[in-house]
DNA sequence: AAGTGGTCTAGACCACCTG
DNA sequence: AGGTGGTCTAGACCACTTA
């Protein structure tokens, strides 16, 4: 006599094939499953670095078999929410203690041989949003925003200048002291303080002039060919929650990228 | 009574745990079934565009189950080699008859709708690969190369200036009249005429000065600032098969580039 | 030894595409 | 209707980690 085969469809996946406004949504329970998980992550039950339930104990909870369990960690794993550790457990993924200090940073030595580079903040000060800024990180124009500049050196020679804008309301009491005395990655210090964690972003790159106010600053003459960085960060359901231009010196840096 | 279970490992997997020479090389199945499908993709058995035989077919070819080829053919298709298609089957990838014209070109205009570009041959020509060249091709210097430059336009305006080079073993009768006649992309033509496949590439990016051979080209002053693109292309195996400079004009372009 | 993720199987059913 | 990929299950066993 075989096994019993599944006499309904599983509750969870009940949906149905066609809704009357003409969207797909059709949902497999892995994807709804990934869903949960996610929401418990965003609304922080489990903190960055520590496990998660084992697929198991996640199986059960939900009622479903671990390989759908397994499907959906699977997924969240390669957006790098979660890290699979065989033997150990899985984990919430965190931009501190990491082997790369900088996950985001794509600057390489023309060497090849990635060095840390030391950090050197230029100011850090709150204002009101110029339109831009707004814009992009989907805020007021006006609203309270902190504006932070700084230097990344390599060998001791400024290599990148960089302009970061964050939304005011989301990093409440970050100043020049606190950003000093961090050791570690800065996204390792805004997720472990303030709870902000950067999930994905996107840039756009070109190459510009250094003008009169960044030249002195990475201590090259007005004019010298730059690359310039913007980079918008998000976090959880896709808020934009940082907004970064890079200056970057690339006469003995490069920019590396994998294209698939 | 139970389903009979396994009795012996799958013969394919009885490898040792831990080899003499102290390499971990323990290869689950799906891995040997990928690397498998990799040699036939490889060699030619299935051409790009081409449906591959169904899974089913294929755990039976390799006597494993469905799961085990699912699961090999899963990360083919993650790596761009193969294109699922529900209903349908599974095909091999293709740069010709895609959405996306240039599959590796990231630069968008600053509105952010990409548009198709123009292409004009500047020149195309065999000689002897310079050192540098030979190095990143992996071959011999003095070995026979193509070079070829050519531009992109948008609106009737150049926006990039390609320096192409191509080991001269595998693209044999390449020449600029054949270049100039292929409708669609240049690396469709590539697999479609030679049989080579790009399936990844690496990039460094730079900011330079135009200099006098390249600013007219983009119709820019000399000095101007350009984004240096060099890319290296690798077909299976990981072998370069073409080394790519571009200069980017990004007055109204950007390079675009997703992190996760 | 116990617990975790990783692999593999066999089978059922669903969604999608094509004759 | 029949074929293909996509989802889900239940269970076994393997590899790795920790105690």
């Amino acid at each position: 006599m075989p096994a019993m085969p599944p006499v309904l469809p599983h509750p969870a996946a009940a949906a149905p094939t066609e809704p009357a406004d003409g969207t797909p949504a059709f949902s497999p329970l892995y994807q709804q499953i990934k869903g949960l998980l996610t929401r418990e992550l965003q609304a922080g039950v489990w903190k960055p670095g520590e496990a998660i339930p084992s697929e198991l104990e996640l199986a059960s909870r939900f009622k479903v078999s671990q390989g759908t369990v397994r499907k959906a960690i699977d997924e969240l794993a390669a957006e790098n929410l979660l890290v699979r550790r065989q033997g150990k457990g899985t984990f919430v993924a965190t931009h501190a203690e990491q082997q790369v200090q900088y996950r985001f940073l794509r600057l390489m030595p023309d060497d090849g041989v990635p060095r840390d580079m030391a950090r050197r903040l230029v100011d850090c000060q709150r204002l009101r949003a110029p339109a831009p800024v707004a814009r992009a990180l989907d805020c007021r124009s006006g609203d309270a925003v902190i504006q932070m500049r700084r230097l990344l050196l390599a060998g001791g020679r400024p290599v990148v200048f960089d302009e970061i804008w964050l939304p005011g309301s989301l990093f409440k009491g970050l100043t020049a002291e606190r950003l000093a005395e961090y050791k570690g990655p800065m996204y390792g210090m805004f997720e472990a303080e303030f709870g902000v964690r950067m999930i994905r972003a996107v840039e756009k790159i070109r190459a510009v002039a250094a003008d009169a106010s960044s030249a002195p600053m990475l201590g090259l003459p007005v004019g010298s060919p730059l690359l310039s960085v913007e980079r918008l960060s998000f976090t959880y359901g896709d808020r934009p929650v940082e907004l970064r231009r890079g200056l970057y010196n690339t006469e003995q840096h490069f920019y590396r990228n994998e294209l698939n």
